[in-house]
DNA sequence: GGTAAGTGGTTTAACGTCGAACCACATCTG
DNA sequence: CAGATGTGGTTCGACGTTAAACCACTTACC
């Protein structure tokens, strides 16, 4: 196998690719018609924090490109689920918020998605969850001030 | 913050996303022009284990479908770096196999993006790297059994 | 042997993403 | 205050991916 011959980062890297594919393909057939995983994962910012946000900061918590952030939010709002409004103050920005419709699609898709995670947490085990999350998100924060 | 209420599974899946992306950037564009990560993925298999796949093998191997092995396969055939041939035993299938330029296009690119792993391994740090390899491992393995 | 079921590979449409170009507006500087 | 520089958001083209339909061939079974 000569996979001594590689860096451990490589294989690591290699690693969290195919889970990366596995978890989102099963979040995705988990989650209700029509609602992508990147437009979830954006409710779920908002049912946390409330208030409002602009398309950048939102793709700066997400790490995608503003174009792609654009996209997610002109889905979102087509779908009734986010509300879009200048910001008077910065007249180049707009300011992104949940809606009641958002919140309640958000809570219907979690309740969908809950028992895929369930069964990840209970059958892989919690703990061992546990032990990789603080070295993943130091591994992420790592990568983000690259 | 709330974090609590999110199953771990929820937050280690959002994390894995994020550093997906964040490497797969950093990869791309160390990559030669061209060159895709999923290429130099399969590149780099044949590189460890020689011989010849069979497409279908090699879109399991990643966990991609079939499709996406048809076009990985495509372009690396175009780019010379993959030798396509019928199984006369099986005339169904296809292999493919590393060209000698397939080689090299392959150690070029090692090189290119070996510095970048190298960065990560030493800043970020060798060991913690080691720790969580075992549980990424056992939890690819645990999804693509689902 | 012949039909049914399964597997290998390709194609197409739909989606998300990136990167770069672009415009509007804001901020910094001389 | 005017010009240079920077930031927010959109658009476009290129790419990879999935899912599903499709054809070719193989295998299993009656």
């Amino acid at each position: 196998m000569r996979l001594n011959e590689d860096p451990i980062t490589f294989t690591v890297f290699t690693e969290i690719k195919i889970i990366e594919q596995l978890a989102t393909l099963r979040i995705q057939r988990a989650l209700p018609e029509g609602l992508q995983v990147s437009h979830f994962a954006v409710l779920n910012h908002f049912s946390h924090l409330g208030g409002e946000k602009s398309p950048a900061q939102l793709a700066k918590v997400f790490q995608v490109t503003k174009g792609a952030m654009t996209n997610t939010i002109a889905r979102l709002s087509a779908l009734g689920c986010v509300q879009v409004r200048d910001d008077q103050s910065d007249k180049r920005r707009k300011l992104v918020s949940l809606t009641p419709k958002g919140m309640r699609v958000r809570e219907e898709a979690m309740a969908d998605v809950t028992p895929v995670f369930a069964e990840v947490t209970n059958e892989f085990g919690r703990d061992r969850l546990r032990e990789v999350l603080p070295v993943l998100r130091d591994l992420r924060i790592f990568l983000s001030n690259g």
